[in-house]
RNA sequence: CGGGGUGUAGCGUAGCCCGGUUAUCGCGCCGCGUUUGGGACGCGGAGGUCGCAGGUUCGAAUCCUGCCACCCCGACCA
């Protein structure tokens, strides 16, 4: 990595320029930190939604659509949750403009429109959905209420960072209400194994599955579940959660139900998002200083001709060929673009396309008609091989495999490779310093530990893996007790 | 909000300390021609409230004052 591109996130904005615009209107500060997505960016966040979509689906779940504002009362509700997300709310306050009656050129909000009740734009939606559920609640006949909703969130931090920390982003939280606290926290544990097999499986991020400190919970949450991935720079982020928050909205919002036995009871609730944080993740974990390496799975284009000719003779005879390639790979239900622009050159497309993370080019010029052949380069890998022409379609169907199989093997054994034990403090801390990645730690399970640890470090208990084993130890910090180690990292 | 830095064409910049012709260069953009197996070349061309507002001066991108914006570091965070 010549210029250690991949170890700064700052520097990614070579290759985002391709998927996004950050917007930088210099006389509006309002929309400071929002993000335009270009459409090539906002192909592969469908394809994203569409895979995660049919997972819902699949765990019987629908989609619904609530309001994006929030009225401040039924926001103050669920007190943990409001002043967990008071600081970054955008609020409200007028319903219309009026001309400047000292400049007619601008526009002030008309006093006489003050809203009786400010409004806040939704940081989350439980409140507006809890408020609601509760008209659709009346017996354990109604439970359990199983529901998704795609939308956008605006949180107003004081910092943001592309994909990361944007201060509007798109995501999708399910909301769900349960007869009982088993079911929810089967649900909540359900999701966020569903989250982690997509981001495995179709996006060939590794993570760790675990469960957050106190400190480190969803504000108004009992339990919080993630999955966690480490990012090439050595970093954490946090990829997904997933929350059980046991009847604390129920009670906030009184929705009882009334059970099999005739009792009243608060019902239980859990609420899990992933956001277009995830594309920031696709991006820093698979990148290099190329641009984007896309997993072929939510590639927009998998496959990508580019023709090699002089004169308008030759490519027509490359064409025929790409055409009749183009409908062998469609028909095998692989994406594929022949870009026949007569406007650049060949190696302006190829490092094009290179900076968009196509997983594979075919080049077609006067030599490959000749001998019957294309030429063949994985974006992976970078390699390049000669195919001949009948095989090709069956040799490309198996590369994309290969490429997804290959893109989660590399970044699992980068994962694996950047977690370490350590048993002392000062071993903490020159780990920390020198190799970053997760650090494996004894912890007294004190909130106090936690947080001198990251006055001193600035890393924080990324989570309490699922699969971490019983090990008695002692914390690195304080010398007390502890029954098992938790993952620390510096983190997005 | 604290500490540091930067604002000159779509992007990246020189010039500023030490005021003085028509504001520099590269990329990109447009036209014509030649090119095309890894980001083409030649010639021609378009594009600027030098962040904004005052001030000093015969004269300000340059000096002074105020304001604004952005970036980095901290507190906050998916």
């Amino acid at each position: 990595m010549s210029k250690n591109l991949t170890k700064r996130s700052e520097d990614y904005s070579k290759w985002y320029n391709e998927l996004v615009v950050k917007a930088d209107l210099a006389e509006n500060s309002a929309v400071r930190g929002c993000m335009v997505i270009k459409p090539y960016g906002y192909a592969i966040w469908e394809k994203m939604q569409a895979e995660l979509d049919k997972k819902f689906k699949e765990t019987g779940h629908q989609n619904a659509y609530f309001p994006l504002f929030v009225p401040k009362s039924l926001f103050e509700a669920e007190e943990k949750n409001a002043e967990g997300f008071a600081k970054e709310c955008a609020v409200v306050t007028h319903y219309r403009l009026k001309t400047d009656p000292n400049d007619a050129s601008k526009l002030i909000a008309d006093p006489e429109a003050k809203l009786e009740e400010e409004l806040i734009v939704r940081p989350t939606s439980e409140a507006i959905i809890w408020n609601t559920y509760k008209g659709w609640i009346q017996s354990y006949r109604d439970l359990p209420i199983l529901v998704n909703q795609w939308a956008n969130v605006v949180r107003w931090e004081m910092r943001t960072r592309l994909f990361l920390r944007t201060a509007e982003f798109l995501w999708q939280e399910g909301h769900t209400a349960h007869e009982t606290k088993q079911e929810a926290i089967a649900e909540t544990e359900q999701m966020n194994d569903v989250y982690a097999d997509f981001v495995e499986n179709f996006m060939a991020i590794p993570v760790i599955k675990g469960r957050k400190t106190e400190s480190e919970r969803f504000a108004g949450a009992d339990d919080t579940y993630c999955i966690e991935a480490l990012m090439q720079d050595g970093k954490a982020l946090q990829a997904g959660t997933s929350h059980f928050l046991g009847q604390n909205f129920a009670k906030a919002f009184d929705v009882k139900f009334t059970s099999k036995e005739g009792k009243q009871d608060y019902v239980w609730a859990t609420s899990w998002g992933v956001s277009t944080r995830l594309m920031g993740a696709l991006i820093m974990t698979h990148s290099d200083d190329n641009g984007l390496v896309l997993p072929p799975n939510l590639a927009p284009i998998q496959v990508v001709i580019v023709p090699i000719y002089k004169g308008q003779e030759q490519l027509d005879q490359i064409s025929e060929v790409a055409n009749e390639l183009v409908v062998a790979l469609r028909a095998k239900g692989i994406s594929v673009k022949f870009d026949n622009r007569d406007t650049h050159r060949p190696g302006a497309k190829f490092a094009q396309y290179e900076l968009q993370g196509v997983p594979l080019r075919i080049a077609i010029g006067p030599k490959d008609l000749e001998k019957g052949t294309v030429e063949l380069a994985r974006r992976d890998t970078l390699s390049k091989q000669f195919v001949q022409r009948d095989s090709v379609v069956d040799t490309i169907e198996s590369l994309l495999v290969e490429i997804q199989d290959q893109l989660h093997q590399k970044a699992t054994e980068f994962r694996d490779a950047h977690i370490t034990e350590v048993n002392s403090y000062e071993e903490f801390k020159k780990v920390l310093e020198t190799k970053g990645g997760f650090i494996s730690a004894h912890w007294d399970g004190t909130i106090a530990t936690e947080q001198k640890i990251k006055e001193e470090t600035k890393a924080t208990i990324r989570c309490i893996p699922l699969d971490a084993k019983e090990e008695k130890g002692i914390c690195m910090y304080s010398g007390k007790p502890s029954l098992s180690r938790v993952l620390f990292a510096k983190a997005y």
